[in-house]
DNA sequence: CTGTTAGCGCGTTCAC
DNA sequence: GTGAACGCGCTAACAG
């Protein structure tokens, strides 16, 4: 690998120059900029950003941490953030902590997130269900450059991007309610997470201020998996409840959902009406598409890598841009898995 | 952020003694080893890897080239790599391209893989449909230390992981044919991917050596998204053309084939088999489960992981790993999506 | 506009 | 077993 001091032997410059031509090239000479363009082609040298963070004090990366690749329903946000950072030049190095549903690792968390810091990033974003909060609190202490997605151990709006769960479940509700359904079925997210049980208590609490309050034993347990899904829903199918309508917490959930009914031989959703949560990729990818709640991934990724540049050392130099939106609302998208049962009038 | 410098100071001792107790203990006197965690402890010291690698003259990191987190289907491999490459004692920093089916943009490959290069990384695996083979000849001529997973634009077993896809269409022929299937479809991948012609031209060939040809008008064309899948059923199910079975090229236009059938009034598998590809997370998300063929990406992850580690300054020092295997054949999975229509012998 | 010099934080000889 | 001194590749003053 070529070295600075390489292009600037064959440029016949000193270091300096070529780091300025690289850094500020309107500082310099266009005649030695073209020399120097052309000895960095022919060496084929490439900038070691090592030695470059060394020298600056600062690495202009900012980390990523997030539970693992495979499983994340925020992938699209990981992608939106990286490409958004790079805009500003900034590095996104992004590490998964391996945990997978159930099977968490606290070390590995812990690397994880050790491994960023020591690439001194100078921010971090979290995007991740499965650090706890204890944990959570931890790291905001010992690295308090720290942006949070739809986490709420902090009050700092400064950073926390959120997401109004509770709305979310209130839209669930009302749209179903909408289309006449009234024997309506809850599966619930994993018991620990807010941002499940915000979901469920806005399900429930507009369920019954509209007068159509849910039933204590038509709420099932889940975990967000797909086939706690078709668990919950046998229950369901089996306990010869008349029910018409179901609500998953995440789509995940109700495609376990659409999968139950289907090898029971109720069809959604003329049978069974099912409105999911996230509007990930399986809810277009399973049949009947998932009427479902989604969340603006793209403008809160945008705010988070906002607020993270904000935080990074930027903010002291090139003066820190607009406070971005941090609180967001979900909508309901409605595509095919819900029936409207009402009556019809003539 | 404290430094060595601040460890020592606190320790009492120089800062070549806490490098030694971090990085070889055994030659450091327990007494002031001890003495040196404390202060580690206490001034909660991390270790900045940028100064380390330029110092080390190696950065202990092997990049990992994608295409983007939200559509990948091998998520599971960069999940399995990363791990490994940790218990090596290495990092990863994964980048993705940004790329989306058919929207590529050259100059972000080129960015993404320009940024790993310039982080010292020791070798990259590269981990892409969508870096085409004219790129991916540019990358292995000017950075050598390059693993292909199932490329193959180099011929050096030492550099690529393949998977043998003409197996794979074979499989999923024979079950076709074993459950009784005469009048079959074929729906393909993008025209120019040669994994996507080799399971394409496996499948013909094993369908024609059975005595079974395929027809060449229920051959149609896909590019390996769901819509393409639903499209090119509508037009199968449009041609009234009597087709008992439909094997997609992967599991997304296999899901988009469920979707077009049960759209259309049909049931999968009882009127319609389908065979997938892939067998990625769709494959257990959809109604109903589907069979496919799947690669052993485990296994594959763990030679990518070796490979680039043999390739890595690794080599010159600790000695390389023994070489893995390279090579992989395909399993079909069988799950509900296909029906076995021979007529019942009594 | 350009060169000289001095570190950034760490690992590594080489004396002691 | 430990410390002093040097250098990794680069940027940032400061002169000129």
């Amino acid at each position: 690998m070529p070295t600075l001091q390489d292009v600037a032997i064959l440029a016949g410059v000193s270091t300096a120059t070529v780091s300025r031509t690289l850094n500020k090239p309107e500082l310099v000479e266009p005649v030695t900029r073209t020399k120097v363009a052309e000895a960095i082609k022919v060496s084929g040298y490439t900038r070691n950003e090592a030695a470059r963070s060394l020298a600056m004090r600062s690495s202009r990366t900012i980390g990523l941490l997030t539970d693992n690749f495979a499983s994340s329903y925020f992938a699209p946000i990981m992608d939106e953030t990286v490409d958004i950072l790079r805009e500003y030049g900034y590095y996104t190095i992004v590490e998964a902590t391996g945990n997978v549903a159930n099977n968490i690792d606290p070390g590995k968390q812990r690397r994880a997130w050790q491994s960023l810091i020591s690439r001194q990033v100078e921010s971090i974003i979290v995007l991740s269900l499965l650090v706890d909060d204890a944990e959570l609190e931890n790291m905001l202490r010992e690295f308090p450059n720290t942006v949070l997605i739809d986490r709420h151990v902090h009050e700092d709006s400064n950073r926390c991007i959120t997401v109004d769960h509770y709305v979310g479940g209130q839209l669930a509700a009302k749209h179903l309610l909408d289309n006449g359904h009234r024997n309506i079925a809850m599966i619930s997210g994993p018991e620990n997470k807010p941002d499940a049980n915000l979901r469920g208590k806005g399900f429930i609490d507009e369920l019954l201020r509209q007068g159509c309050p849910i039933k204590e034993n038509r709420i099932f347990q889940g975990d967000y998996t797909i086939t706690s899904g078709t668990n919950a829903m046998q229950q369901i199918l089996n306990g010869k409840d008349e029910v018409s309508a179901v609500f998953a917490q995440n789509d995940d959930m109700a495609a376990g959902v659409v999968n139950a009914c289907y090898t029971a031989g109720i069809k959604v959703p003329e049978q069974m009406s099912v409105v999911g949560f996230d509007n990930s990729a399986l809810a277009t990818a399973v049949f009947p598409h998932l009427t479902t709640v989604s969340q603006p991934l793209k403008s809160m990724s945008h705010s988070a890598a906002t607020l993270a540049l904000n935080l990074s050392q930027r903010h002291q130099r090139e003066g820190v841009l607009p406070n971005p939106q941090t609180h967001f609302m979900p909508a309901l998208i409605e595509r095919m898995s819900v029936m409207d049962i009402r009556p019809k009038q003539r």
